[in-house]
DNA sequence: GGACAATTGTTGTCGTCAACAACAATCTTT
DNA sequence: AAAGATTGTTGTTGACGACAACAATTGTCC
């Protein structure tokens, strides 16, 4: 039993089925309430917006920032290693690199071990730039901070602290 | 102060620049760490996937889900109203419901009311495959509550609430 | 009442992103 | 040495969001 196919307050019609409802009217959810996808979803939406309009007057995305951080503090790594590390495709990191290397952020050095696989590298430029672009991810960490309380925020990272 | 230019180990080198790393040593991440974002959007990911998975023998995604939810608890909507109630545009509305209604589960009803718009409504058809999904989703969602425990789950929802 | 602005559904384009598949070069295993 | 696995790369597909344009219709304002 799982409450299924619970039936909604149908409102009033207009003969021929379309609802008369005031703009302000909100509109029901049903079984949405209660899907933490759902929820989730719409938090993860507010939050990348918010994170690539605070970093936009540098022009560094999410995913940007992560492989960064990741090659900041790990530096040599393959890109095997960092997608893995992220979760996200080898093949689509390449195009992620590509355009950080062409900013002069990072650079591929081939390995003498290996000659297979790079070891990833910040430039120079590439460190100072995370230092800065850090300061703004704290920023932003501050909206989210104001957007859903801080402690639950606190508490929202306790939870999820094993997803990495 | 953001404890910005953190250095973590930079581990052992070898000559070029390639970093010694058994298979199993796990690779820091920083200030990825402490990012709500992040820590987000890996949860998304893992929903979302075992929700295609749990929902792939009817063939049902979430977007479509919350579509037939929606209009299932509202019938008689308009596509306008369901796209602002979802935050999807109804420009990308347009396609889903062009599937939902090809698999004969929805149909678009021309209003009287207002000959621009289409009062939405779930076909019989529609309404008892809902029901099926919605089985399906409350298993889901068990998969979830199993990932990250019952009342982490439920904390979770409470935080995300006027999230809708 | 009639001109003008706004809304609704639709079509199309563009860019992001995940999921695959294939490939050459290079290890690794046996 | 041969077979198999791994690494980086290229390309394709499909879901998705953001826009822009358009015809049909409705609402507003004078």
């Amino acid at each position: 039993m799982t409450s299924s196919a619970a039936q909604t307050s149908p409102r009033k019609r207009a003969g021929n089925g379309a609802v008369q409802r005031s703009d302000s009217d909100e509109v029901g959810l049903d079984a949405l309430v209660g899907h933490a996808g759902y929820a989730v979803r719409r938090l993860q939406i507010w939050i990348f917006q918010d994170f690539i309009r605070t970093l936009g007057e540098v022009d560094i995305r999410p995913t940007q920032y992560s492989v960064l951080t990741v090659i900041g503090a790990n530096p040599g790594l393959s890109q095997m290693a960092v997608a893995k590390r992220l979760g996200i495709e080898r093949a689509r990191l390449v195009h992620l690199l590509d355009s950080l290397e062409r900013r002069r952020y990072v650079k591929r050095v081939k390995s003498k071990t290996d000659r297979r696989s790079h070891a990833l590298h910040l430039t120079a430029q590439g460190a100072t730039a995370l230092a800065k672009f850090k300061r703004l991810a704290a920023e932003h960490e501050r909206h989210v901070e104001a957007k859903i309380g801080r402690e639950n925020r606190q508490h929202l990272l306790r939870i999820l602290a094993d997803f990495t």
